[in-house]
DNA sequence: AGTGAAAATGATAGATT
DNA sequence: AATCTATCATTTTCACT
């Protein structure tokens, strides 16, 4: 379905997703408008969901990320779905996963403060009903940001 | 230092990295020209780090996100560069943080499929040397995927 | 800092191979 | 499917406020 070309046209926008379609068909050996076109394809069949401008964390203020795992009293369907819908509505939460094993998701927080955390556990996540048990890792720092995904050739 | 027209920008930025200047520009209420000239300001200060398009992991052959928490044998500055420079260069691993707490690091994988995730841990993740342990935790599914940061207004 | 207009660059559709 | 070309939109610069 994806041949080379995709392949190179996705890499390249994971590396700079504002690049131009000129210097993209440049780089992947290709005139502007077949490559214009190969983006759209990608994009109308979801292949690329978007693009972002990916924001220093810090220099907004909010140096410290936090992964907490937490799991639920019960697993209805009921209650599963209040939980999610809660998680989608707070905004210090940026990222959640449903997890395989003991733990039921694991959420990345990001806040200005260990105050706002301390904050944001008592008034955004204990408050959510059905919650059984919270673990908080900080993290000191970012080793290796969101890189290109290892798209196989 | 950030007012409230560049926090206008950068949400929107996050929202849609490849949104026209000139729809920026009406989004948060400016003409073209300062707009421009504000994004390459924050571009430059390094407070928009970059922009990406997001792919879809699925799409491209890769289902599979696991969690994995490593720890180090020992702490000494030459074993942990070299264990970040190894993180750094393989592929799988799409991000790392340095933990607080009992595991040192928090890596986030991506491949196609068990099997490979075994290839993976055999042939990636143990070869690294220093590695004390590695615990695997695999996710069914995202709930929430990248969302932009909760600057506050 | 913002405006507005002019020049440069890029996007896009259509005819062609 | 890709290229080439013509047209249209957007970006970008600059003189002015």
């Amino acid at each position: 379905m994806l041949d080379d070309i995709d392949r190179r046209i996705l890499l390249e926008l994971q590396r700079d997703g504002r690049i131009s379609n000129q210097e993209l068909a440049d780089r992947v050996g290709l005139s502007p408008s077949p490559c214009l076109r190969r983006v759209r394809i990608l994009e109308e069949a979801g292949v690329i969901a978007g693009y972002r401008a990916v924001i220093d964390q810090e220099a907004v203020g909010l140096p410290i990320t936090a992964f907490v795992r937490i799991t639920l009293e019960s697993h209805g369907q009921e209650i599963v779905e209040r939980v999610e819908d809660e998680i989608r509505g707070v905004p210090e939460i940026v990222e959640a996963y449903l997890l395989a094993g003991d733990q039921d998701y694991l959420l990345k927080i990001t806040v200005g403060s260990f105050t706002s955390y301390e904050d944001f556990v008592r008034t955004r996540l204990r408050t959510i009903p059905g919650l059984a048990s919270i673990e908080t890792t900080f993290a000191f720092g970012v080793t290796k940001t969101v890189s290109p995904l290892p798209i196989r050739p």
